[in-house]
DNA sequence: CATGAATGAGTATTCATTCAT
DNA sequence: AATGAATGAATACTCATTCAT
């Protein structure tokens, strides 16, 4: 029983170690260029035994994408006590910004999106939570905004797309075309001026 | 005389058979997965015949890249007499979604931005002429129209981005994620309501 | 423990038949046209395996061109106790003829020769094997000879130059323009006529 | 008639032209590395052209071992009055270097041993011109020289063969081995050494 | 007679995957 | 359960040679 347990917690350690090594494989070199036998060598296993925890190349990529993949991002805490709009904006933009640069989302949609013919259903999954989910949970936050009335009444699925994509377009649209993007020093300036954009759009007194 | 002439239509028709097979290819497999020797034997020539034309892999790619690229920066069409800001920011819309979907450069984008940890160069290329060298081309289009009265006066680069971001956002990136994609039956409205929020920000008659 | 010793062994042969194939390849079609995959056929190894053992075609071949070095460079067992200053020459050159002979250096040097403008540091390593470490070696036994007072005192450097010059001109210069070349029969008083010349040159009673 | 005189001389200008281009590539690369499109193209005709004159590469080879290469040289002339045998004898060696380095024997000998196993008879005929009809040259000097008085009788061929050997030696071996190799600097100290060395067995008063 | 575009067989090397120990 | 040696199929690219014009 112990000796099943403690191999269990063995066994349960090495495929760990071997999802860590594949993730920074696959981010670093792309699908196809990373080597089963580096990502084996890399975390201390055999071929072999990184065989025995999964089967292809394309179920450890599989793996890596559902279960390491980056969360698209809880935004319920955005909102604090005493914020302005603007506040409560840019504090969104800035846990968006956080996971694509920080939590190396640009990379992997990157490598995802690679695979798209060859791995549909992947990044299907991928963009499902990546695009719509995290859409809905922004769209939550600014729901409760306009129900603050800091925020003008509007569609805020159109709206919550429209921001981010104004976001990307800055933002992720250039890091997906370099390796190793960081955010730029100037990001500060950049998101406000976004916010202004939206706020125009659909600030509290803006036109209709 | 006639020879020369003759060679050089069958060279040229060659070369341009090798094109198509090579984007067929590249995007349906990716660059690092697509073969010269499959894409030889598509188009009907032998390897070397397929060498002689493009002296390497990466050069018959960047031929693809450039193929698309060079309608993507052009925008200068897009004003015709009579016609109202929305018509034309309509035309602009739709010059965009037709380079990426008709001309497919959605899904090589895609194939471009797996290559980025391989082939950095090849992706900061893309990026020039599909990012920045387009926005620029929108930016003169909107300068016009602002010189004509048809948009209020505003910094026309920031609002090609933002505007481009909105676009991309609702049709380009849900595309980078399927196999295949096209143009969703109700384009023509979802244009029409990022016509709209551009209208709201930088129409004649928008709040400053 | 059993498993490495065993692994290590199986390693080991399979290395030595690489080398064996490789060599009987090289010499028989040259560095250039001798294929891999011929060589590992012929070892009864995949080229995979062949690759795990030498990681070029380039090393593969240095690996022959050492083994047969090593030996090149050892004169030290010439001298033995009674000897006469000619049966120590005699010996010197036997072991000198061994090496070009038995051990094929006639034949890899040819070899080597031919890739002079494409891999000059092989040739040049090899020239340096070949070439001036075995005319040290020789250099240090013919000063021992001299210590010995078996030979007149001497430039030794230049005396096993030209002593070595005069039996290549003898031995091993036809022997690179003929394939498959063998000692002569007559070789040995071929060689007695070249230690006539050097005692003639050298000898303890040499006129100066 | 004159037409066809033209065209014939036309055409053996082009056959010239080739074989000075080829001469060239396959010193310059070696026999496996030289192309024939670049060849071709050296010598301002096509392929086709190439293939007319020459019917393989081989071919072309063998014609240029035959038709061009090296001369075993004359050394009739090297006797002129009032010379001391020393005089001769280093006249003999410059011919003999001349033809080596400034015809570029080392650099056709190494390009021929090396097809050597696929080409053995055109081996053989080079070493026959290089080896033996030269040895003859030189042993006829090496008689006249005898017969003056200037050298001990002895038996010239072996003679020739030693000094020739020692020659090669000192300078024609490291050369082999080295691309663009050129004669050293202290070549004439070289020189009168290996004299020394030829007078001290077969000078006029050398001992017996 | 001359061209140069076209060929197809060939090269070294890599990599996901399996299997004897 | 774990190893790592072994595999074989695949890949980009080259070159002597031919043939339609």
């Amino acid at each position: 029983m112990a000796l099943d347990t403690h191999r269990r917690k063995i066994s349960s350690q090495k495929r760990a170690g071997i999802l860590r090594s594949a993730k920074k494989h696959f981010l670093k070199y792309g699908y196809t260029s990373a080597g089963m036998a580096d990502i084996a060598r890399d975390a201390d296993v055999s071929t072999a035994t990184l065989y025995k925890h999964f089967s292809s190349k394309e179920e450890l990529f599989a793996a890596i994408v559902r279960e390491v993949a980056v969360p698209a991002g809880d935004y319920s805490g955005a909102i604090e006590a005493g914020d302005t709009a603007r506040d409560i904006l840019y504090r969104l933009c800035r846990i968006y910004l956080s996971i694509q640069f920080d939590q190396q989302a640009n990379a992997l949609m990157r490598v995802v999106m690679a695979e798209v013919p060859s791995v549909p259903q992947l990044a299907a999954d991928m963009y499902e939570v990546l695009g719509n989910r995290r859409n809905d949970s922004l769209m939550a936050v600014i729901d409760e905004m306009i129900r603050r009335g800091m925020l003008k009444p509007h569609d805020s699925a159109f709206g919550a797309r429209l921001g981010g994509g104004m976001l990307k377009e800055v933002f992720v649209w250039p890091a997906l075309f370099e390796p190793e993007a960081e955010l730029p020093p100037d990001a500060d300036e950049k998101i406000h001026r976004v916010i202004d954009a939206y706020l125009a759009l659909y600030g509290p007194d803006a036109k209709d």
